[in-house]
DNA sequence: TATCTTATTGTTATCGATAACACTGGCAAG
DNA sequence: CTTGCCAGTGTTATCGATAACAATAAGATA
């Protein structure tokens, strides 16, 4: 009770203490005797203190905040690193602030300049691909920065990610062995996804290895079940007609399907689908998708524990690279030289 | 550049006035000319001077923090409300900070006291059911609180959301004058999720009419389309086998669509399939589902915007009640009499 | 001309904590 | 018995802004 209107004084007073033994004793800081501190932990706790976080951290020049900045909350992807990184900061006493750039370099970098007005403990940004001056104004600060779900070779300082373009190779690999020739791309406005892009590119790349062409659909909507099912539909317009479609996401990959088969094709019968992550609607689909599974919530424990380590002074590894890997479904089939249209 | 390091004091110096000139300058508050403010501001910006929020929330004690609670991020819903508090909040300069309660009263009562200590400008909860003391303290500060998502009587002091009793029985009637007689709810374990219990009481009372009994399936799991998958297979196990499933949410309601196809029945002629939400992925199936369609985003708009007015001082309305509208898809159907099993 | 406004600007105190330094008294070493 | 050290505690200054009040100058009023 009374939350709001105690402050450190007030315990002090009832102590019979000074202030600074009250902060030393509720910190935990050396500098009071076991004697003392207990009895003042006692009676904070009996009168309700909470020190203020803005004069705590006004006078320390650093909170425990940690800001996080992802494109979206609406991709799942974002939400289970969140989640993943969350249980470990909420553990180690830090407080998290999300914001959503909705993929806009600008954006994220007007929010980065409001954002360290706050003296957080460390900043985590999605990807790593920045407005120019993002990588310069949060290097000068000196704090812990975090860049996570993509690869840097050098990152602004911390990175736990994964390398897109491999996977994206590792994919188009994987399909063209099955025989697949005509590979299309359904994704959404190019820029608007810098990870989706080096996907692609990778995809591109493994399927130039067969000399085969991807072509590229893209939707200005937002990454959705629709904008999958409409890309599908404009992809089957395509001549010669796409044999395998590869999608952004899981999401995508699904809607993609559904329009698929609206338009009287079966999978994997008539047209491959391959999505990527690995979401979890795919343990529920009579036929898997062929998809790439991540590591979304490792990565963000793997993130925080480094953050941790970090704002705490301890400087190990600085960039981790987690593993993908490919996972084969019931939406691609081996391609018989018969079901080749002729080139 | 310098961001972190230019200070109000090094503004005024080099304008050759007071820190407190450039306070009001910066601030648009009254007490400077409209010439020396010119000034100030060019200067300011120049420097690259960005306010200490901590310094400024100290002072002032109040900060340009909202503060919001939600149980999970998984969850589309909550994704979307806060997509649509966002924006608004964001218009009127007020910062946001998320925590995920993952449906514990606890954890949003131990978040309530800590996230004070911030003086935030605002706080907002998910639902209306809370650990005891929560109202108490949150009134106590007599800050502006919202409580979006569910209704009630009477709300700690804002609140915007839908009735989940009267969808559960608007529901419920429609599934009974369809003439479906044995009803299953497939949810998460009870007491978890307030708003879903509510519900599935509405839907009980509305099949009570009928003199029809609403079975009850929950499992441990996080609400997902596997939980609806094992749900609807765990429902069909049931003897008499129920002739229709109503699910938590859309995602749910899919999974078991999914579970009762792989059980080899069809929908809607075997079984029939209600969902709750009209989640996204229901405008790419080809059966759409039956389904309550809640305006979240539009939910999430109105809460901020009464926010906003709260806290810049202004009272209105404090209670807002959105309409929901069952939304008749192609998972259910009329029940001719021959269909029903012999209660 | 003397006085009163009013607009503009500056000064000082304050927000609630913590850092840095100063002070005690008790005990060990010489 | 004195000195020195150290653990335990208090005092003062500071973090960077803003509120409250004080001061100034220019124009309005009598």
């Amino acid at each position: 009770m009374e939350h709001s209107t105690v402050k450190i004084e007030d315990v002090a007073r009832e102590a019979g203490v000074s202030a600074m033994s009250v902060s030393r004793a509720l910190r935990g800081v050396e500098g009071v005797s076991e004697a003392t501190r207990a009895r003042i932990v006692e009676i904070a706790e009996r009168m309700g203190y909470a020190p203020s976080r803005l004069a705590g951290s006004l006078a320390q020049a650093t909170s425990n905040l940690v800001t996080i900045s992802v494109p979206t909350l609406f991709d799942a992807v974002f939400a289970e690193i969140i989640g993943g990184m969350r249980e470990t900061l909420t553990h180690a006493g830090l407080e998290t602030m999300i914001e959503t750039s909705d993929y806009d370099p600008a954006r994220e970098a007007a929010w980065v300049e409001r954002m360290i007005t706050w003296s957080p403990a460390a900043v985590v940004l999605s990807g790593t691909d920045h407005a120019p001056g993002t990588r310069a104004l949060l290097r000068a600060t000196g704090m812990p920065v975090m860049e996570v779900w993509d690869t840097a070779k050098d990152p602004i300082d911390l990175c736990v990610g994964i390398d897109h373009h491999v996977i994206g190779r590792e994919m188009g690999a994987h399909l063209a062995l099955l025989g697949y020739r005509n590979p299309a791309w359904i994704g959404i406005t190019a820029g608007r996804d810098p990870r989706a892009e080096k996907r692609r590119a990778g995809l591109a790349d493994a399927f130039a290895q067969v000399h085969a062409r991807l072509i590229e659909i893209r939707s200005d909507a937002a990454p959705s079940f629709e904008a999958g099912y409409d890309g599908a539909r404009a992809a089957l317009r395509h001549d010669p007609r796409p044999d395998v479609l590869c999608f952004l996401n899981d999401h995508l990959a699904f809607g993609g399907m559904m329009g698929c088969e609206d338009a009287g094709l079966s999978v994997p019968a008539d047209i491959g689908i391959a999505g990527f992550n690995g979401l979890n609607i795919n343990n529920v689909l009579p036929r898997r998708l062929t998809t790439s599974v991540t590591p979304r919530a490792l990565m963000g424990k793997t993130a925080a524990r480094m953050l941790v380590a970090a704002i705490r002074g301890v400087r190990g590894e600085t960039r981790v690279e987690m593993p993908v890997r490919v996972e084969p479904g019931q939406t691609t089939r081996p391609r018989l030289t018969s079901d080749r249209p002729a080139s």
